[in-house]
DNA sequence: AGGAGCGGTCAACGCCCGTAGAATCAACCC
DNA sequence: GGGTTGATTCTACGGGCGTTGACCGCTCCT
């Protein structure tokens, strides 16, 4: 009655309980922001111990950057039209499928100092590309306003319960910031 | 040599320090949110002890909600274009003289319950009256959007740091949204 | 003038947090 | 198969927080 092979070798496991902790660690952090969520409630919600994820990353600080490091921005490019419309679908992205990393990030960037450096320091990062994209002299305000919109979006969406933003169908949304978009992008004649 | 009369009187004396720390707190909150500020840092900015801040308000939380009651918003109307015109002057209202209550719960409404209900109430506020002044049949969609837009410039200048929102001329920023914000009051003829 | 009452201070309690280090047990290597 | 390593747990420490209640001194009423 003995059970010679393991299911799992030791390194298998330690991966599998290393992603349980990260994927618990990022809901977490995207519900309830990086202060009033507790390693010992990451632990629980991953079953495991708080010494051990402690163990695995240090400090709570290197687990919340491991958790919330997201993949690079898309880039726009094109005519005005074309940038506008490839906005709209980032905007009609996000609200189909909701990037965990980026709400764990804007949801803990008024209270912890490294989100707050990774939001500025993404939030320029998308400002200047979208800056570039645009053919105006006041590119950078339009740029500016532009992912204002877009954060004022996720931030009425996800903090303040604008329901109608969650029950609207993405298309008609989006074609109601079309004008916004493309006013935003395009110089006036 | 004597000082028959004090400077000034007991009454006078308590609604000063009242004052002094509703101030300082507003100030507080405002910069650093509901959990990082402290009572001991509010009673400190105020220069009394901490014992009295809960002697005369009770409770951090009943602070709170005294230092960051904010006047009535102001009422919307008018044809699409006026509604519109009267949108842009709030905007550039507060992007000139900055209302301290309504940040420090902006700022609080990640980590404390109270500030998430006032922000989430004050929020369908204003939409319900924005939506009432929209003719359309999608105004509460167009009302979200604009409210949504509002939010994302506050946020963008003051947590994420768009120096571009803070350095350009109000009149500019407003030229530039008063396309959106027309598209958004009326309905495509 | 003198006692009551209020503005204000001080020290302490209890709680929860991040973190550290010893202890336990099973898997791995030779 | 026995020592070793690594995964995991347990217990505890130190600090900061909101909150409390005893205490002091000045001001007000009579």
């Amino acid at each position: 009655m003995s059970e010679p092979r393991p299911r799992l070798s030791r390194a298998e496991q330690r991966r599998a309980t290393e992603a349980r902790i990260l994927a618990a660690a990022g809901r977490l952090f995207a519900e309830s922001g990086y202060d009033q969520t507790t390693i010992r409630a990451i632990a629980g919600a991953a079953e495991v111990d708080g010494g051990l994820v402690m163990h695995y990353f240090g400090s709570k600080e290197e687990l919340f950057h491991r958790a919330t490091q997201a993949g690079p921005v898309r880039p726009v490019g094109g005519t005005p039209e074309e940038v506008a419309e490839q906005i709209l679908a980032q905007i009609a992205d996000s609200l189909v499928n909701e990037p965990i990393a980026s709400l764990a990030v804007l949801r803990s960037m008024l209270t912890h100092a490294g989100a707050s450096e990774a939001a500025i320091e993404g939030a320029a990062r998308y400002r200047a590309q979208l800056s570039d994209a645009i053919p105006a002299d006041d590119a950078d305000v339009r740029a500016a306003l532009i992912s204002a919109t877009l954060i004022g979006v996720a931030v009425s969406r996800h903090f303040l319960k604008f329901d109608v933003l969650r029950d609207t169908p993405p298309e008609q949304i989006i074609d109601l910031l079309r004008p916004c978009l493309r006013s935003l992008t395009r110089a006036d004649d």
